[in-house]
RNA sequence: GCCAGCGUAGCUCAGAGGUAGAGCAGCGGUUUCGUAAACCGCUGGUCGAUGGUUCGAAUCCAUUCGCUGGCUCCA
């Protein structure tokens, strides 16, 4: 076992000590199975996984035997050999496995390296540790169903996933992370602080936001609209239903018809449920000729849409069939398009600084094999993308061919607090769209010209941006952003009536409280209002009374002592203005 | 949709062929208390649904709905 020394990189390489890993579970694997057939095995973030094919399926009891299998295996410090063959042995060494010989016919070499530990082969590109002695500490975790190089119209595989570390207390930390994102779940917050609930006489996938999940929904919408509205953003609404024939002249019911719900009879005409914002904002442009004057114009809604998603991909508030995106079009000149992408990133990353996202990732996708308009359309938005990136100073990376049909996009991943990255915002243009509806303005010659389209979504969907926002915060939100703000705790019932002033002169004050008058003791009250993560806890008794005070307890739990109910109030609304993230 | 696991009270879970259980929550009392759970009592379930096996099914089998972890796909 080597370990890192302080200052010095490990000496060990992460990535071929886990894939490594992976090659011993197949070992232990076949141990068990003789016949077992072997899929690949790479290293992946934190681990490894396996992909086999066995005579029967496993269940959970099998993890221990096949991690006692691996730690034989690493004690007996076999070492890691590599050879090079020619394809023909190597055909001959796999002969019963008919996965690598798929994966031998692929490979552009006349050779092709294979790696040994002991009796174990397999075809592998390397590189792996010296020893199986040198893998440090592991931890199968689960069993899943994985398609054949990932195409569901291959045979399906089982799936052993592991995690592996140099050492056991990189293990055990990561093992804690993995604790601490199950307790932020947003499926288990959102149930516990009576956010959200989703249910199976509704149907799966539809959201139901109960009275605190709507309070913070409402003040997130409230800040994204002013803000929009400062911007240069107009507020519109359009309809959740609407004409089939409209999807057919889109390109949405040949291009997304898997996500598309079936279409309803409405007096003998087609009608569907809307999967997108944008015809809308379109139809509201066309009702009238539109001078280049007036361009660019920005239509925003919170837009609720509905798709059809597979049953099994569905995740709490993350991957739903109905959901409000907030979304906006930008109808522009080509000339209009990268200083408007440009204030699009300016806006995004306004507003997600204000609920403490930090860190990015950001893609521009570009054209994919299947497309449609001209190539010089999609050189030039592609162009102005990456202009509008480097002109504010974003780092970013291209996916390659990642972009939707009808153009090139922008993708930004945040971070939360563990690390993770959520989607956030996405700015894809769009010349499809104008071009089949006839998007067009009247330029300074008075001529028709076509307008070019910006899609975008700073948040995403209200529904996946709070998931996100309950897992980062682990839901114990910003005062702002707080369903309830302050609960007041009287602590005999003599002092409910002073109790319910100072609750009508926080509501004055625009504040989210209330008072906790059961026939209870403080405790219970302080105990309740910590388990629903309010932030302040203002127990109110005989001095409190007198002294027209409160008694101020944060959720830290750091107790203030008395404050003036006047400087609680204007404390709290400048952190409510601000958009403090940390009280 | 596919593979696997799981559905028992509002919540968290025990029970694994022989009369449905606990804690919390809820309700009714008593207690009026100074910073994370006062005390006593009570209510509450056709064991996800449907069909089957059996003298007898929460328990075994089949089908179905939902959830969880993955695969594929995505705001």
């Amino acid at each position: 076992m080597v370990s890192a020394t302080p200052g010095n990189k490990p000496k060990i390489d992460l990535e071929a000590m886990r894939h490594s890993a992976a090659h011993v579970m197949a070992q232990a694997v076949q141990g068990l199975f003789p016949e077992a057939g072997l899929g690949i095995g790479p290293a992946i973030e934190n681990g490894f996984y396996y992909d086999f094919e066995l005579p029967r399926t496993l269940t959970p009891e099998d993890l221990p035997k096949i991690e006692t299998g691996m730690r034989d295996i690493v004690a007996s410090n076999t070492p890691f050999q590599r050879e090079e063959v020619d394809k023909a042995s190597a055909r001959q060494l796999f002969s019963s496995q008919p996965y690598k010989l798929e994966l031998i016919d692929e490979l552009p070499d006349a050779k092709v390296s294979v790696y040994r530990q002991g009796s174990f082969a397999d075809l592998c590109r390397g590189p792996h540790v010296a020893s199986t002695a040198e893998i440090g500490a592991f931890k199968l975790t689960s069993i899943a169903g994985a398609y054949w190089r990932g195409d569901e119209h291959r045979p399906m595989l089982q799936r052993i996933y592991g995690v592996a570390f140099e050492t056991q207390e990189a293990l055990d930390s990561h093992l804690a992370k993995v604790a601490e994102a199950a307790r932020r779940d947003h499926r288990k917050l959102g149930k516990e602080l009576e956010l959200f609930s989703l249910q199976e006489e509704a149907g799966p996938g539809l959201v139901f936001w109960h009275p605190k999940g709507a309070t913070v929904r409402r003040v997130i919408e409230d800040f994204w609209k002013a803000e929009h509205i400062k911007r240069g953003y107009e507020m519109v609404y359009t309809p959740h239903v609407a004409r089939l024939d409209l999807w057919k002249t889109s390109g949405h019911w040949d291009f997304y018809r898997e996500n598309l719900y079936s279409p309803m009879d409405v007096e003998g005409q087609e009608y569907i449920l809307k999967p997108m914002n944008c015809l809308g904002h379109i139809l509201i442009f066309k009702t009238r000729k539109r001078s280049y004057r007036e361009l660019p114009w920005r239509a925003a809604e919170m837009g609720t849409v509905y798709r059809y998603e597979r049953s099994g991909v569905m995740h709490g508030l993350a991957r739903v069939r109905g959901f409000t995106q907030d979304d906006a079009h930008i109808f522009c000149r080509s000339d209009q398009l990268q200083p408007e992408l440009v204030g699009v990133l300016e806006l995004a990353r306004f507003m997600l600084t204000a609920f403490g996202f930090e860190e990015y990732d950001i893609k521009l996708s570009t054209r994919p094999d299947k497309y449609t308009g001209s190539l010089e359309m999609w050189d030039k938005s592609t162009e102005a993308l990456r202009q509008a990136l480097v002109q504010s100073k974003l780092p970013y990376e291209i996916d390659e061919g990642e972009g939707v049909f009808y153009g090139p996009k922008i993708d930004i991943k945040l971070k939360d607090a563990l690390g993770r990255d959520w989607q956030g915002p996405t700015i894809q243009v769009d010349f499809n769209l104008p071009q089949r509806f006839g998007v067009v303005y009247v330029n300074e010659q008075g001529q028709d010209e076509q307008v070019v389209m910006v899609h975008r979504a700073v948040l995403g969907s209200m529904e996946r941006f709070m998931a996100c926002l309950v897992e980062h915060y682990g839901g114990a939100f910003p005062v702002w952003l707080a369903p309830q703000q302050a609960a007041i705790i009287p602590i005999a019932d003599r002092h409910l009536d002073y109790a319910h002033q100072v609750e009508a002169r926080l509501r004055e004050a625009g504040l989210r409280a209330a008072v906790d008058a059961r026939a209870e003791r403080m405790n219970e009250k302080i105990r309740v209002a910590q388990v629903e993560k309010i932030p302040f806890m203002l127990v109110v008794g005989d001095r409190e009374q007198a002294s027209a005070t409160v008694s101020v307890r944060r959720l830290s739990g750091e107790q203030s002592g008395s404050q003036s109910l006047a400087d609680f109030i204007a404390m709290v609304q400048e952190a409510v203005r601000t958009r403090k993230l940390m009280i």
